[in-house]
Order: C-alpha cells, then sequence, then structure tokens
DNA sequence: GCCATTGGTGCAATCGATTGCAAGAATCGC
DNA sequence: GCGATTCTTGCAATCGATTGCACCAATGGC
C-alpha cells in the first residue's frame, strides 16, 4: 500500500471517505460512541493516527455551545499602581495555567478592570468562556456577587465575605494572621504593627487573626498600629517612614504580602533600624524570594499549586452544572532565622 | 412602542427579524459593508444596541477560519525547576496581554514544554490560535527554527541567533552586558565574575558585551570567572558558595537576572562577605524588587512593556501576512547607591 | 419609451463537527 | 420460515455567522 499520501486530511469528512464510512461514523468512532463495533473504530483510529488528524476543536466547541476557555481575572487593589508585578500571582497563575491543562481547557487571561468588575458583562472574557476565575476580591465583593450567576460560572479567590453567592476558594487567612502574629509574640513583641487594606476580606480575615492572637497574650489592637497600606512597595516604604517619624513606638510589623515586608524592611534599614532586633516583620505568600532577604523573611506560606487545582476543579464542576462548596487552603508559617529562639525553618530542619 | 421586549435577540437571525431584512443584510450592516445603505445601517445598529445584541465572535472566527487568540509560551530554563517565578515573567505578560487586548485578541497561556519545543505541534497551543508568541529561546533555538513557518506564525522574544528563520524581538543584551561591566569597571572592579548560561543567546549576547567592556579596559574575560548559572536562585546561591569557599579572587559579579542578584547578595552576606564593599552584583531587568533589596540593585533595565506591545504588532503583522522584521528593544543601566561614585539613579535624580 | 447602469437586498452555500432518527443487516426465537 | 430484536451505520438538520451571486427597482442616457 502506498504510505503517507500527502493528500491532507484536515476534516472528519476527509476522514470518513478514506475510511469508508460517513462522516457520522467517524466521528462516533473517534468519541468511542457505544453505537459503533469495535472493528469499525479501530479502522477509523488507525487511519486517523496515519494521516495526522485532530478533530477541529473550534468547530467542535461551536456545534457544542461551549469554548474549552475559562477565563482567569486578576483583580489589582484599586490604589495601588501594582501592575501585576507581585510574584505572588504569577505562582497562582502557573497553578491555574497547569490544572486547566490537564483537563484540556485553555486559559484566557484577562487584564483586571480597575474601575468596576461589572463592566466585564457582554465582554469578551464572559462571551468568550465557559467560566470565570477571579483572583482577589479587591473592595468588589458586592459586583462580584452580582456577576454569579449571571451569564457564566464564577469562582472566586478571595477572603471570607457574608451574604455571598459565588463559590470560594481561599487560604485559610485568620489562621495565618494568627500564626504570624503569635510568632512575634512568642518573641517577646508587643508593640505590633499590621499593615493592610481591611476592606479586602482576605486582610480582614488576617487582621482577626491578628486581634485574636493579641487578645490571648491579654493584648489589644491599637488604632495607632493599624495601617491601611495597599499591597504594593511604595506605599509599604511611605508607612514605615510616616511611623518611624512619628515616633511611634513599634518592635514589629505583619505584613499582607511579602513584597510588602521587603519594602518594609527596606525603609526600616534606611532608616537606621535593625530588622529584626530593632523592628521584626513577617511577610505573607513566602514567594521565591523570600528565603534570599537579608534577613531571610519569615512569612505565611500557602499552598498556590493547590490552591490552582482547587480553583480549576471548582470552576469546571460548576460549568457541568455539579454542586460546588467553597474550600479553604490551609496556610502555614514558614520561620525563618527567628532571632533568639531555636526555630528553624522545616527547610533547615531537613537538611 | 413597547420597550425592551423580553425576548432574547442572540443569533443574527433574531435581529435581522425584528429588522425585517435578512441575515446577509444585517451581517452587511454590522460590519459596515458599503453595500448596505446607510438608512438601513442605523436601523439595524439601533435594534442591535437596544437589544444588547453582540457578534457569537465564535461562530464569526469559525466561519472565518481564524481564532482571534494568540498563545504565549514561557520557556523556562531547562535545568532549573524555576516554576515561572521570575517577576519578569508576569511583567512580559502584562504587556503582552494588554496588548493583545487592544487589538481584540485573545491571549491563551501555555505552560511550557519543557522537552522539546516540537512537541507544540499539531497540539492546543497550535492549532487554537492563530499564532504564537514564545518568551525566551532556552536552549532550543534549533526546534524554534523549525517551528517557524510550520503551522502558524511565530515570533520569539530572546537573544541574536545566526541563520534564523523567526522572527525576533529583543533587548539590546550586547548593550546591557556592555553597560553593567562598564560600570563596574568605572568603579575600579577589575575581577569581575559573570554568572549565566552561554547556550542561551540572550546570555551569549550580554556575555559579548561584558568581554567588549573588559576588552576597553585592557582586561580578558577570565574562565575561573565565567560561571554557567541557569537562571535561579538556588543555583545562584551554590555559586556563589563554591567561588568563596575555592577563595577565587573575585570583585564583582554580572549576573543575568534580578532574580539570580539577588541570591548572589544573600549567599555573599550569609559568608560574611559586604555587598558592594568586598563583592559589587548588578542585576538584569529592574524587576519590582530591586530597589528595595539591600543594598539596592543596580541593574539593566528592559522596557518591558514596550516589548510586549512589539512582540503583539509583530505576530499580529505575520497573521496578516505583512512583512516583519526583527526589532531591538533598548536597554538602560539603573545605578542604584553605587558605592564611592557620584552616580545615582534617574529617578533620585528626578527627586 | 426602452435598455443599460447602479444600488440595495435576499438566497443559499459554507465552515467542521455532533446527534436524533430512520433504515438496513444480522441474529434469534418459535 | 418469518416476524421481532439487536447491532451498525447513514441521512440530514443544526450551531451562528459570512459572502458570491442573482435579482429587483430605480435612475439615467439617448
Amino acid at each position: 500500500m502506498a504510505k503517507q499520501p500527502p493528500k491532507k486530511v484536515s476534516s472528519l469528512q476527509d476522514l470518513a471517505d478514506l475510511a469508508g464510512v460517513s462522516r457520522a461514523t467517524a466521528s462516533r468512532a473517534l468519541n468511542d460512541s457505544p453505537l459503533i463495533s469495535e472493528e469499525t473504530k479501530a479502522k477509523i483510529r488507525k487511519l486517523a493516527r496515519k494521516h495526522d488528524y485532530a478533530v477541529n476543536q473550534q468547530a467542535r466547541d461551536f456545534r457544542l455551545r461551549r469554548t474549552s476557555v475559562i477565563a482567569v481575572v486578576f483583580m489589582l487593589d484599586l490604589k495601588s499602581e501594582q501592575h501585576m508585578s507581585d510574584p505572588f500571582f504569577l505562582e497562582m497563575l502557573g497553578g491555574i495555567a497547569d490544572s486547566l491543562a490537564d483537563h484540556d481547557y485553555d486559559l484566557l487571561l484577562a487584564h483586571a478592570p480597575v474601575a468596576d468588575v461589572l463592566e466585564l458583562r457582554g465582554r469578551r472574557v464572559t462571551r468568550h468562556s465557559d467560566g470565570v476565575i477571579f483572583v482577589g476580591q479587591a473592595e468588589q465583593h458586592e459586583e462580584l456577587d452580582k456577576l454569579a450567576g449571571d451569564e457564566k460560572p464564577i469562582v472566586v479567590w478571595g477572603g471570607p465575605v457574608e451574604n455571598k453567592r459565588y463559590v470560594l476558594v481561599g487560604g485559610d487567612n485568620a489562621g495565618g494572621g494568627y500564626a504570624a502574629t503569635r510568632h512575634l509574640l512568642e518573641l517577646g513583641r508587643r508593640r505590633i504593627a499590621f499593615f493592610g487594606n481591611i476592606r479586602n476580606p482576605e486582610i480582614a480575615a488576617r487582621y482577626s487573626g491578628y486581634e485574636r492572637a493579641l487578645a490571648d497574650s491579654q493584648l489589644q489592637a491599637a488604632d495607632d498600629l493599624t495601617f491601611d497600606v495597599p499591597m504594593d512597595m511604595q506605599h509599604a516604604t511611605d508607612t514605615i517612614r510616616h511611623i518611624v517619624n512619628a515616633r511611634s513606638d513599634f518592635d514589629a510589623v505583619v505584613c499582607t504580602s511579602d513584597v510588602m515586608a521587603l519594602a518594609a524592611i527596606s525603609a526600616l534599614h534606611d532608616l537606621g533600624l535593625r530588622v529584626p532586633e530593632d523592628v521584626a516583620v513577617v511577610g505573607y505568600d513566602d514567594i521565591g524570594l523570600a528565603p534570599y532577604s537579608s534577613p531571610p523573611l519569615t512569612t505565611v506560606r500557602q499552598n498556590i499549586r493547590w490552591a490552582g487545582r482547587v480553583l480549576v476543579e471548582s470552576i469546571l464542576g460548576l460549568v457541568n452544572g455539579e454542586n460546588v462548596t467553597d474550600t479553604i487552603i490551609t496556610s502555614e508559617l514558614i520561620v525563618r532565622r527567628s532571632c533568639g529562639a531555636g526555630q528553624t525553618t522545616p527547610r533547615a530542619r531537613r537538611e
């Protein structure tokens, strides 16, 4: 027999002709329909492989009225011009991308609508996808809630909120905030500042953990130690400068991201303060750079890759009409070169 | 007249019925065809707006045999398990995403095939997009070259190579390497190490700049100062430890990414060496964190957002069958708190 | 006043798959 | 031996748009 005839087999029709069957049979064979005999299936599959035929996903999706695409929208903090520069996003994106690939879905990346999420209605993001994953709530919980069940299913990565209709996947923010604060308390710190925008539900939960840890030590969150700091570097720097200039009394800072913590440490150094001797700092996220700062950053690690997987499974569950519930991803305090105490990081312990 | 009839207008047929014309006329009106009278166009457009009709992009793309999707593939260094953790990638991705949105294209994010780019052939990445942007060449120039003109048009972000068939957009790596090295020379450094994987064309170009700068000072690149370091933190750390333990004589390091530089600085600190007094370090990319390290990182900035725009315009040019040429994005040395000399960063100068 | 233009619309095919229904072939039961 | 079942397979409609070609009605020229 002639092998590899150069004639291109690009459509199901071509393949069917080659096999001497109809399009319908070819389609069913490739989709493993029980209607087709094993013999015929084998023949058609072999031909498909030989001629390097693959179904036209676009036509298939069109016919099936779906897109095989999940959109991912990164919600950026309104105030900070942080243009997706936080490595946390990248890790999250990588996790989501890999999981989607496992399920044969494509990932459509959308730039975040800074002004109002509702503008996404009817836009490509929603029209050209089977569902949307929002990473972060910013301060737009209400708007996200309106979007839920509106056009396409949505899943949100974020913190706890009341009366929500959307499916939520999030870290254990309260636990993380608690662990970070408690760690500082155990080191003997008493005037612990909190940096974060509490209108963001994730941060609010961390703050509640912060308060609880303080309460456990018979302390109270003080107004002059709670700062509304958006998650970017410039604001963290400014806030540190402001506190120090105001001669506020503080010996530790709980930050709500590693990037923020690194900026805070840098600002403290600039002002002649030692970290952690004068002021201890803890971050959040455990980004790749965290171990390499000086001093190495103690922080709260969220299992991002697992989070990505859960987000994907949740949205695909919704797409398939299943019942999907919220998920909390556990987090873990990573202590690095803690001053004084004999604690070490798990990684170091393994060595 | 009755307003906002609840009847859904979801297809062109619905809209045409409403306007009392045929699908063909409605389609032409919406696409501003000269065949249709202004009067009819106005009527149909008004109806479309009123009933919130938008064409089904999927059906449209299907009919027009295109996808309105550009795939972006990040090439990761083979050796390092760096799972997209370098912020440089995020900034590049943001730039590409925004530009694509401006052109009404979607961005399909692909996980990089670590083993062999050729595996992408016939995969969704190529089949379900109109073109592909590769970010980085890793060590797969040959394979990328085979991919060019194979299935879909491609554009590559990377360094100069000989005999290539693909369109290349890249930074001025030779210039960047030169500027970084020259800066160190001007500070009086003479034993300048180079960290980078020279099999990667971008890095090779930077190395050539490094050599040229040395030559300008009557120096030569030394084998014992050139290290094959993949772009991740662990390898940078290991290399620093190795050099110091081997008691090699060196007073500066040219790194090929900021992430690598930050890890190197951290390792130097751990070993009791002062930066920059004992060893000066320069990075590459000017990631957001660069100014916040201690000491603030001197580095080479590439205009990433512009690069994103150029990449997008190049790939869309190819998609439209235009003639597209290579582009070099200029880079700029950002000097931060240089030791000794009176140089300052442009940013500081502005203040 | 009639034929040739021109301008505006509609008919129907097409893109490449999926799937309900019908129909032909093979097997079985009695 | 013939009708009833059970397997296989094919026909044709369908998803929602675009577009070549045909057609009809005005208009203009002579």
